[in-house]
DNA sequence: AGCACGCCGACT
DNA sequence: GTCGGCGTGCTC
């Protein structure tokens, strides 16, 4: 019996319900290349079409089956670390996706293969380095200084710092190509080609001063280093109020982790957020910062993943997927505004950063800090148990006081006749900002800052033809778009049906600014919204017209609630605070609580004290006045009480199944047969509930129905197995031919 | 999912 | 006789 050389593959075209480690044949000219966390390509199925895959594992074995082969070996050194094979078998299992999907989120698009060729090429730039002792250099740069003071320059430039690439020693000396090449030719200096990176953040950036804690942050900040000395994971949840100074306690952590020779990965909730994060972090830990999130270009991704590979990177910043930065020796992960739900993804595979980051502290015996003014109930939960450890920063920064806040009763103002967007407290409060000339800061709390256009006279409104949704119009090309199926067209003139005058709504934030204008003719307003921050490119610009003109007003939607940081701020009003309230999951509260609080703190942030003004149709609402009052414990302690009633997230954990497809009927038919099974295989288990089918949040999507189970249950190995058992009979099952089933642990909604 | 194998009806 | 319909079952 014959030894052969087996590689366990994680393949791209196997489904959910067909995914297992595939073994496949080393060919002997491969055996050296083909490694764990090495791409190859294989054939696969009965057509062995060529799929990608990922080595998970090698091994020599002694077997008679008859196996297929690896095809090619894609990376000359492996993509994935062993602690990233691990964690895609891990999220395999627990966010019921395939290897494969699992580990194609950890490395960047840039890697992927197009025409045979990768799509990223290698940026290569040339060296230029001293052949001879910086004293001989600078003797003879004096010796050349009249017959070649170019030569003589760079000489004496690279006597001083050593080396330099090509493109900065011609422009600091003003020197050409040509001297460079006479230099080399005397054999004075060398050249050497080598690997440079895109790097997406400045490279200069000033050099920040030592960081002071306050005593009270300096006991918080020791307790959390205190928790790197056991070598053990641990995990610590940071609540403290905006303002109390969590980013500079991860500061302080990040260099307590480099000073022991670890790294440190800071997650942040959202794009716009990193520029500030980073330009912090860059004037502490210098190149050693890389910044990875989805509007880096591929090159760029790709560069700061290979930096960061290298061992260069110290420090990584980013959204979601950045939980997934190759570092090695990883001793702290911070997740800041911990409870925001952009840390869970929405497409497969579905996976929580949070937890992610809790897979990756263990493994390396590493501090998980979670940071929020407004933590996740389950956070706060797991705390209060004793899961997490708990440290609370109570005082903003300079003591500043919480702002004062007003709730303004929107029905008093409209039974007074007053049905526009801004009640008579909040026209007064504006009014006093501008005579001091003070800065005020206006949410609407909607989602997204897209706008829906209908037609003002007979109501019609523009669906896509494929999803159960409004378009949203965009301004770049003047188009209809649809955002889940792409769908788009141009935007006509008139209405289609009745050839009226065509009207927009949406985020309101266009009506916001033109009623503000009505009250005050003569101000000057930032809008932020879709439309703005396309035309400006950024939304960073339109903050930094704020900033520096000292605009009196900015208007937006979610994105003035997080981060910024302005001292002449000292009004917030928040003009809808019912809109999120009642949107039908047990999450609606905490959100609208999370959100009114994060805006709130945005105002009196410099010298002066801030207000806010909340307009609402409820002001007896419970919701909303723990908010006003920035009343977060009192808000979780009732909503824990409401969380156990509901046998809701944290008393239970949620798993949902989605099923899809193009016939409603069916898609109805095949969501009932999954309840039954479910029920089968739960009945008598006492703990596992099973709800459904009922239509999911958006019915329809590209055309396909959506029905969806929620499975109220304790989310554990035996639990998903059964899940996965259920699903793999279902697409069997030949009467449901054509539909989709997929199941998520911790969905959204 | 995607592909081949296989067993029944209308064609040169 | 044979081309091709899509029902069935497997994927190293």
């Amino acid at each position: 019996m014959n030894k052969r050389t087996i590689a366990k593959v994680a393949v791209s075209a196997a489904i959910y319900t067909i995914d297992r480690p595939y073994s496949y044949l080393v060919p002997e000219n491969l055996v050296e290349t083909a490694r764990p966390g090495s791409r190859v390509t294989v054939p696969f199925g009965k057509g062995n079409k060529r799929a990608e895959g990922f080595i998970l594992e090698c091994c020599e074995e002694e077997d008679e089956r008859e196996l297929k082969a690896i095809e090619a070996v894609l990376d000359e050194t492996p993509v994935l670390t062993g602690e990233q094979i691990k964690l895609a078998l891990w999220m395999r299992d627990r966010f019921f996706c395939t290897a494969y999907e699992a580990a194609r989120v950890m490395i960047p698009s840039g890697l992927y293969i197009k025409d045979g060729k990768r799509k990223i090429g290698d940026k290569t730039e040339t060296y230029v380095s001293l052949a001879v002792p910086a004293e001989d250099a600078l003797a003879i740069a004096a010796q050349k200084r009249l017959r070649a003071p170019m030569q003589s320059e760079i000489l004496k430039l690279l006597a001083a710092i050593g080396e330099a690439g090509i493109a900065d020693v011609l422009e600091f000396t003003g020197a050409s190509r040509q001297s460079v090449n006479a230099l080399v030719k005397a054999e004075l200096v060398s050249l050497e080609l080598r690997e440079a990176y895109r790097r997406p953040v400045k490279q200069s950036y000033a050099e920040a001063d030592e960081i002071e804690l306050n005593p009270h942050q300096r006991e918080v900040y020791d307790g959390l280093a205190r928790l790197m000395d056991s070598g053990k994971a641990e995990a610590a949840l940071l609540y403290g109020v905006t303002g109390s100074g969590k980013t500079l306690i991860y500061i302080m952590l990040a260099k307590e982790a480099v000073r022991r020779g670890k790294t440190a990965i800071v997650l942040v909730p959202e794009i716009g957020l990193t520029p500030q994060f980073v330009s912090v972090f860059s004037s502490h830990f210098g190149d050693t910062v890389a910044v990875l999130h989805s509007s880096l270009s591929a090159g760029e991704r790709y560069d700061e993943w290979k930096r960061i590979k290298s061992g260069a990177v110290k420090v990584v910043i980013g959204t979601r997927s950045a939980v997934f930065a190759p570092l090695s020796d990883l001793g702290l992960i911070c997740i800041d505004e911990e409870q925001e739900h952009t840390y869970k993804s929405e497409n497969s595979p579905r996976y929580s950063a949070r937890d992610v980051a809790k897979f990756r502290t263990v493994k390396n015996g590493a501090l998980l800090v979670l940071g929020s003014a407004t933590p996740d109930v389950e956070s706060m939960y797991s705390a209060r148990e004793g899961k997490y450890r708990l440290f609370e920063l109570r005082d903003r920064f300079n003591k500043r006081p919480l702002p004062q806040v007003i709730t303004a009763d929107m029905r008093a103002e409209l039974k007074s006749g007053n049905g526009g967007l801004y009640s008579s407290t909040l026209r007064r409060e504006m009014e006093k900002n501008l005579e001091a000339g003070e800065q005020t800061i206006l949410f609407l709390n909607r989602r997204g800052a897209n706008s829906a256009v209908l037609c003002g006279e007979c109501g019609y409104t523009f669906t896509c033809p494929n999803c159960s949704v409004s378009k949203t119009y965009h301004s770049v090309g003047r188009r209809l778009l649809c955002h889940y199926c792409g769908h788009s067209q141009p935007l006509p003139d008139r209405c289609p049906e009745c050839g009226g005058k065509l009207k927009f709504i949406g985020a309101g934030t266009q009506k916001a600014e033109e009623e503000l204008l009505g009250i005050f003719p003569e101000t000057k307003i930032v809008r932020m919204d879709a439309d703005t921050v396309a035309r400006v490119g950024s939304h960073e610009k339109l903050l930094q017209k704020f900033r520096e003109e000292k605009i009196p007003f900015l208007i937006g939607t979610q994105m003035v609630t997080k981060g910024l940081d302005f001292e002449n701020v000292t009004l917030v009003g928040v003009l809808s605070a019912d809109s999120s309230l009642y949107a039908g999951d047990y999450r609606a509260r905490e959100r609208t609580f999370s959100l009114i609080t994060q805006v709130v703190g945005r105002s009196g942030r410099g010298e002066k004290t801030g207000r806010a003004v909340i307009q609402t149709f409820t002001p007896d609402n419970e919701i909303i006045g723990l908010a006003a009052r920035q009343d977060y414990s009192g808000f979780y302690e009732r909503e824990i009480e409401l969380r156990k009633v509901m046998k809701a997230p944290p008393i239970k954990d949620i798993v949902a199944v989605t099923v899809s497809g193009v016939d409603e009927a069916l898609v109805l038919r095949g969501a009932v047969s999954i309840l039954e099974a479910l029920r089968h295989y739960f009945e008598g288990d006492g703990e596992t509930v099973v709800l459904g089918p009922s239509p999911a949040g958006i019915a329809k999507v590209n055309n396909r129905y959506r029905y969806k189970l929620t499975i109220a249950c304790r989310n554990t190995r035996q639990l998903r197995d059964t899940v996965f058992h259920v699903l793999k009979e279902f697409s069997n099952d030949k009467t449901f031919r054509g539909l989709v089933a997929f199941a998520d642990s911790d969905p959204l909604y």
